[in-house]
DNA sequence: ATCAGATGAGACGTTGATGTCTCATTCTTT
DNA sequence: AAAGAATGAGACATCAACGTCTCATCTGAT
């Protein structure tokens, strides 16, 4: 039964994104079964680590996919990104949070991917003239992603409202936090 | 001599900041003395942790201080702001990724005094009309923070450049990625 | 040159998390 | 109801990092 792995992996995002060094202990007591069983799905701390990592990326992989990055304008791919990704954010917070996961090549490889797609964006939007073209579309990307996990972070321990976190990622990363000029 | 301290204590920095879990062995290489040495400094590795948080802290502090956050306009307060901050952006990250700190009373509540003196300049730049009242000054001040901690993390991987981080920093926080409509 | 202090290298015991095991209990299926 | 599978609780060994110690070496001052 994939339910049952999935909502393993599910608690140990909820806690690993928050505390990166958790004891299995308490990553089974989030899950609501014993170390034993948790032994039993994941061979052992760096299995369960490393499939969180790979179904981070999946997810992330998956948002950009249905969030059709590479269609019609940037400021909207962008948008419908945002929107796909947030659900995803304490995931997005987990993966940021844990570089040691960039240790395996597999891993590695499916981030430079994905990253890579994340960048074609902004570049893509920079062509439009929809992006700043000062800001390196690598920034673009990287403050992207900080800002994603640091709407994962801010949800998980109640300091932005999740029906907000959306809005509050799109509007400040496309508009910053200046007032326009000519909006009164 | 406080040289050495202070010496061995950003060494740490700089490891601890991308792996918090880097074994005391590292962090003495790092440091270029011994793990005997550096027992020797700091009674053992929560003693170190808690005292790059602090150092860390206080220099946070000091750079609000010497922005004067509290003169002027916001915009350039923050800009201010985003200038004595950069240097110590790799402080950031570390004060950004080691939740566990804040376990501690005395530290969090270092923490609590600069976070509401960020959260004071945003709600005076809103209330000054200079920055946009949509977004909360709390996701503002957490957004800043994320920013920040980003750039000390790109710069230490090679992935943005010392020279560059200020500008890129300052420019998307307060303008966003969206290139302004009346700037061909 | 000599001596005091500091440092580095390494050994050693301790501790805590992990991985594996067993066994009783519960749930499921027939 | 009975058999089988899955789970939970706990015991146990292992292992890696930590904290402490000793001793040889190095540095610097007199």
């Amino acid at each position: 039964m994939a339910t049952d792995r999935d909502s393993v992996l599910e608690a140990a995002v909820g806690v690993l994104s928050r505390r990166p060094t958790a004891h299995l202990d308490e990553i089974a007591r989030a899950a609501g079964i014993s170390r034993a069983t948790l032994h039993r799905i994941f061979p052992g701390r760096e299995a369960l680590i490393r499939e969180v990592g790979a179904t981070g990326l999946r997810r992330f992989a998956a948002a950009l996919d249905t969030a059709e990055i590479d269609s019609g304008d940037a400021q909207a791919a962008l948008r419908r990104l945002v929107d796909a990704l947030v659900p995803d954010a304490a995931l997005c917070a987990f993966l940021a949070g844990e570089n040691q996961l960039y240790d395996d090549p597999e891993i590695n490889e499916l981030w430079e991917i994905q990253d890579a797609r994340v960048r074609a964006l902004f570049l893509r939007g920079q062509q439009q003239g929809v992006f700043r073209i000062e800001l390196s579309a690598g920034w673009l990307s990287e403050a992207f992603f900080d800002l994603v996990a640091g709407v994962g972070w801010a949800v998980q321990d109640g300091r932005l409202a999740p029906r907000d976190s959306a809005y509050s990622l799109a509007e400040l990363f496309l508009g910053g936090a200046l007032r326009s000029p000519d909006q009164p």
